[in-house]
DNA sequence: CCGTATCCCGACAGATACTG
DNA sequence: CAGTATCTGTCGGGATACGG
């Protein structure tokens, strides 16, 4: 496994053995950046909001979500029953089928990431006009 | 330039040129992903809360936050800019001087954003707790 | 059906050196 | 001081193939 098994770390690009301070971001407890390396994951929220619909299968999840490989999909939901917003049942049928469901501490996230959503419907347009007007000036150096 | 310089996709590694539909990512119009892709960035949130603080320039910025590149600073800063959520202000002095500040545009987005900080703050804990459970069940198997 | 293992490429961060 | 240019290594993550 190459990616995503570190135990505590939380730098996601740490190369330097050598310094001492290794760049604690910001402060030395922000745990804002270990929150954002979560949410960074390009399937992190998608797979929180779609299962806060109800409980879902892995190839359910797969099909609603659509564009998630298998390798995302399954790292991603160990990376968020790890951190303990998502379950993972197991029932022993014949064919074996899991399901996973967002647990309520994975509910108060979503509720927390909500206004976010919301800032995003509506001021994108505001930012996609400062985008236009910042490129029209560039375009014209 | 190599990066960061995408017009309007937000799909940060389109790679499939023969799909027709493109995968576009979860809905039709789902403006999360594209603020998504803004927040995952490294120093954006950083950025934008260190200059809530107030106006400030290059190097303040770079001593700040103390581990940002000149790159990843200009390169986030320019994002920023471009995004209408920082505001960039030179002065002709004798060795130029450039100050960065928050627009009322970026200061409603670090608003949105707190909430989320307000969780990482107040479950983190909970969300290590779960993270240490998972590993000692994993570890022991 | 539910994953894990492997291969591989492109994106992107960091370091360094140079310019206005 | 405020950047830009380039080079390089590392890692995310898609495709594929295989195991329980």
């Amino acid at each position: 496994m190459q990616e995503g098994t570190e135990t505590s770390s939380g730098h996601p690009q740490e190369t330097r053995p050598k310094a001492e301070l290794a760049w604690d971001v910001y402060a030395k407890s922000c745990p804002t950046r270990v929150l954002l390396d979560r949410i960074a994951d390009k399937w992190t929220v998608l797979l929180l909001t779609t299962l806060k619909g109800g409980p879902m299968r892995f190839n359910a999840l797969k099909r609603r979500v659509e564009g998630v490989s298998q390798k995302m999909l399954s790292q991603t939901l160990r990376q968020l029953e790890r951190d303990g917003l998502v379950s993972r049942s197991v029932e022993a049928t014949v064919p074996i089928s899991v399901t996973y469901a967002i647990t309520p501490l994975g509910q108060t996230l979503v509720a927390a990431l909500q206004p976010m959503v919301d800032w995003a419907e509506s001021r994108m347009p505001d930012v996609v006009e400062a985008q236009v007007a910042f490129d029209r000036r560039a375009s014209l150096t």
